[in-house]
DNA sequence: AAGGGTCCGGGACAGTTGACCTGATGAGCG
DNA sequence: CGCTCATCAGGTCAACTGTCCCGGACCCTT
């Protein structure tokens, strides 16, 4: 094994867990096929983590920044902020379908997190920072695009976390993507009708 | 112990996991916590089952008829279809604030089944109850107060589905109950405004 | 070149879990 | 009164898991 810093072989140990989780599921994942999935012996594992849970968390603070930043990079400004947000949710969309073990392990770790006594406040920022990230992107556009809300903006970025989330929930359960055109229609158009331009 | 027919006890030790379940989580739910839970002894629970596996199967299917006539239960007719679909949500949500550690169980229990080879279809089997059961509620109300949709009823039934799934996710994770005034008005003017009376 | 901190490997350990078994006891029904 | 069904206590067993220890290899500094 090629030798590196303990901050290194932690990112990669990391990266390492989120593929073995997303494959595997959590409940599976253990210390051995973590440190496998990386190519380390087991011992190079507790070198670098003083314990499983010390990584675990370490796997949902990254995952949940990645998941932040693949939202927000999927938000760009458009002709229309009809056209804008539903090109916004189509790219989102897109990824779920490129990447549904990602998407499904975030909701394993919510309930992981919920579960394990101490690590609660983990899943609350996960869906905190899905809030405020709506919240970013409602204010972003609000600048950009210019226009006024019929409910307030918290409200709103909560709804649409919370809706976000379910619909894809949903499709991971039951997959079915053609049934989804008129569902992302309807929450466009709906989205589009909360705002007055 | 009191003496009691096998089909009688395994009813018994079905309510007894997803006590168990609701309380400690999937992952830390034992036949041996089952068990004790029941007030049997082990050997009693593989009397009545071949494998936890089984046992399992019986929880999640006995959840999802569970939550069906949940949601079914909270919906009635109303003056206005406005008032009768504020009214169900406020059902629903009532019920999801006093057992909200059953709720979560259904999440876990999704994910279960979602990992566990050949257990994909109960996962299948809980999403698709939901979406048929938002169907007959939309058919049902559609023969009482009368209306025409703007959309494809199964679409309408699997974005309430899906909608309300991630508002109790985020709700379960989040709190806050005051928050929730708010969205639940605004997912209301949404529903009702899909429909043309 | 020598030393020491850093990193890595193999193996061992204790605890838990699901599954299974045995033998015995009781309760209720035909 | 049978005999069957249901229950129980107790123990065994293999597999797995998280954790830890010890020895050795590597690399940078002095």
């Amino acid at each position: 094994m090629a030798r590196m810093p303990s901050a290194e072989r932690r990112r990669q140990l990391t990266e390492a867990a989120i593929r073995a989780m997303a494959r595997d599921g959590v409940a599976r994942t253990t210390t051995r096929s973590i440190a496998a999935e990386a190519g380390v012996s087991l011992s190079v594992f507790h070198y670098c983590f003083d314990s499983k849970q010390e990584l675990v968390e370490s796997v949902i603070t990254t995952i949940t920044d990645h998941y932040v930043g693949i939202v927000k990079e999927a938000l760009k400004p458009r002709a229309s902020l009809e056209e804008t947000v539903r090109a916004g949710f189509q790219a989102y969309w897109d990824h779920v379908r490129a990447h549904p073990d990602e998407h499904m392990l975030t909701y394993e770790l919510t309930q992981y997190a919920l579960r394990q006594p101490g690590f609660e406040h983990l899943a609350r920022r996960q869906y905190e920072l899905y809030g405020e990230l709506y919240t970013d992107i409602i204010e972003q556009l609000s600048k950009t695009m210019g226009f006024q809300l019929a409910i307030p903006v918290p409200a709103l970025a909560r709804y649409l976390a919370a809706m976000t989330d379910g619909l894809t929930l949903n499709y991971l359960v039951l997959g079915d993507e053609d049934a989804w055109t008129d569902i992302l229609d309807t929450v466009t158009a709906h989205i589009a009708g909360l705002v007055s331009a």
